[in-house]
RNA sequence: UGGGGUGUAGCCAAGUUGGCAAGGCAACGGGUUUUGGUCCCGUCAUUCGUGGGUUCGAGUCCUACCACCCCAGCCA
């Protein structure tokens, strides 16, 4: 990956102008450490790729350090499956964790440890209430809350129960710990948090060993620290939450000023004074998640297409999940490059797909090789043309660079050509094949069309062309202008296969502003996948390995289905995008 | 008693000591082309949410409004 920035001259994001600021005045000696912190409750979509990019970009772009850290604080949730696949996507990504790879769980001594520390410095007790109860008390977002009864309990007292809690003494919401901040806070978030609740439910990694649980905001800034991690980005929703993740730190390194606090664990203090987390405090900085139009980038809405069946699973190739995006054929450089251009901000926005399609259409241009594939064949049968010969054309792979070689494609008398490039009755516009009409078949002869056949119902289903043999190779001497230059195969050679076209998911830009009475899943195309069963390629795509990029010429780029393309055996391409088409722009002005 | 954020073109987004509105995508013209692809050239903000003010000069400073987003989980 290069380290150098694509446009130099381009502003820098506002979260790398933070850090420039802060290695200016010497902050955490220079050191800039970052983390993507994940909770293995689903798939990685494209929304943490940009997290991604950001995070790991950030690490590799001041020669810091990026943690992979899952953020398994709620057992109920989580599951290892989904660390294996956070893991497999992030890789696929180009980024390195190297040894870093933590998990919150890894410190649930430390935060109980963090926890007591709290209760003897009088800012965190057991609260009694119910979860309803507490609700009330926290008032509203315009009105204040109020104390808990139980509020004022003596530090013995709760730290007796909060061991009791910890011992799996108390059943599930029989109690929990909350931090004593202010009930009045005009930041709800402040109003006295929980920040430790009883789940007797078995954990991903630690098993039965706990029966307490930290909350996302007392974890999460000790983690952090835990780490040394020095900026902690994370998204706007999280911007309230901020005024809490610096009161957790700021009351711990309070504590640490107290050596009589850690009379029980003194060993405890010498562990937060050796760590620089908790000397030079981690920060907070928010950015504004992506949006993209014509999709959905919730983790709730992306598990009900799951699960309603809506789609084939999570790797679905319409899916916005890394696993979906690399199915249906994006590259990894494509999605880190997008990531690039949509830029890092604090303002809400949406994307247009418009743009995700254009980096991956820049991308595969330049590496995925060209060959030969009729989507929707139609015979042609060259009448001048030798009833045994055939004729093998090599072609280059791509257009704009031979380093990347080229293949050897056999032609016969009988063809297939895309049905769309016939018209009876062709308006101005079009110069592909129609009655008498001559055009290039490429990299073989130019063809003329002298017949067409049709069956019993109209339908064409045949065409009888003659072939000029002094044109080998597509091109004439006598310089006549040909303008129209078709795809196809040779009907003894081709192999056949399945082509699955996909097409956007949703029918509208934003799915996720429905009318009344609907949903989302009320938007869901018909057409965003269909499956033709009849297509014949050349032969040179027989042996072609599963995920392999490539482009059909003039139909789009494609990739060997993951899954169900075997090489040799069932041949299964997915379309990743179509190319470019300004034909069909052509047609839609002329229908208007 | 509410608090926290954000508004620059159709979509992203630079713009940081106030000095004359980057770039990308889309769109629209034109050229090249054995892919209606690619590539190349050109057009696309007299104005920065709105109104006042300060100043020789304001997207940048002051002020008053407006719009949108987030927050009342024992989720993250």
């Amino acid at each position: 990956m290069s380290n150098q920035p694509e446009t130099p001259e381009k502003g820098k994001d506002f979260i790398r102008q933070t850090i420039d600021k802060d290695l200016e005045s010497g902050a955490y000696d220079g050191r800039v450490h970052t983390r993507f912190p994940p909770e293995p409750n689903g798939y990685l979509h494209i929304g943490h790729a940009k997290s991604i990019c950001l995070n790991f970009g950030v690490a590799r772009d001041y020669q810091g350090e990026c943690n992979l850290r899952f953020d398994d604080t709620n057992p109920v949730k989580e599951d290892t499956e989904y660390v294996d696949s956070i893991k497999e996507d992030v890789t696929w990504l180009g980024f390195d964790w190297e040894d870093r790879q933590f998990f919150a769980s890894d410190y649930y001594q430390f935060f109980y440890d963090v926890a007591e520390l709290f209760i003897r410095m009088g800012k965190a007790y057991v609260d009694h209430l119910s979860a309803d109860e507490i609700r009330e008390y926290r008032g509203t977002l315009k009105a204040p809350g109020k104390n808990s009864p139980y509020r004022d309990r003596g530090v013995e007292e709760n730290l007796e129960l909060f061991r009791t809690m910890k011992g799996g003494g108390m059943k599930d919401g029989e109690c929990v710990l909350r931090a004593k901040i202010d009930m009045a806070a005009p930041n709800i978030v402040l109003r006295d948090p929980t920040i430790y609740r009883i789940k007797h439910a078995h954990h991903h990694r630690t098993g039965d060993a706990w029966s307490i649980y930290p909350m996302y905001d007392f974890a999460h800034c000790l983690s952090d620290a835990h780490e040394g991690v020095t900026h902690s980005i994370c998204t706007l929703e999280f911007e309230n939450n901020r005024a809490l993740y610096d009161w957790v730190l700021d009351t711990l390194m309070e504590g640490m000023k107290d050596a009589s606090l850690f009379a029980e664990n003194p060993e405890f203090l010498e562990f937060l004074k050796s760590k620089p987390g908790f000397n030079a405090r981690p920060h907070q900085y928010e950015f504004a998640r992506l949006n993209i139009t014509g999709t959905v980038l919730s983790k709730r809405k992306l598990i009900q297409l799951v699960q309603e069946g809506h789609v084939d699973g999570w790797d679905d190739p319409r899916m916005p999940t890394i696993s979906g995006l690399r199915r249906r054929g994006y590259t990894p450089e494509s999605i880190r490059d997008f990531c690039d251009r949509i830029g890092v901000a604090k303002a809400d926005s949406t994307v247009e797909h418009a743009l995700l399609e254009s980096c991956l259409r820049q991308d595969l241009n330049e590496r995925a090789p060209r060959y030969l594939g009729v989507m929707n064949p139609l015979k042609v049968v060259i009448e001048n043309y030798p009833e045994d010969q055939v004729d093998e054309f090599e072609m280059p792979l791509h257009p704009e660079d031979e380093s990347m070689g080229s293949r050897v494609v056999p032609f016969s008398k009988v063809i297939y050509i895309e049905r769309d490039d016939f018209m009876e009755e062709p308006p101005k516009k079009f110069f592909r094949l129609g009655p008498g009409r001559e055009v290039r078949l490429r990299f073989a002869y130019y063809v003329t069309c002298t017949d067409v056949i049709k069956d019993e119902n109209g339908e064409i289903v045949e065409l009888r062309c003659t072939y000029d043999p002094e044109t080998r190779g597509g091109w004439s001497k006598d310089g006549r202008k040909i303008k129209g230059t078709l795809h196809w195969v040779s009907a003894e050679h081709a192999a056949p296969a399945e082509v699955r076209l996909y097409n956007s998911l949703f029918t509208v830009d934003n799915p996720n502003a429905a009318e009344e009475g609907k949903t989302f899943v009320d938007y869901i195309s018909p057409e965003s996948k269909e499956v033709l069963t009849e297509c014949l390629v050349e032969p040179a795509l027989k042996e072609m390995k599963p995920g392999t990029h490539f482009q059909f010429e003039r139909t789009g780029y494609f990739c060997a289905d993951l899954r169900d393309h075997t090489p040799g055996g069932t041949l299964v391409f997915n379309r990743t995008t179509t190319l470019r088409d300004t034909w069909a722009k052509i047609q839609k002005q002329m229908k208007k």
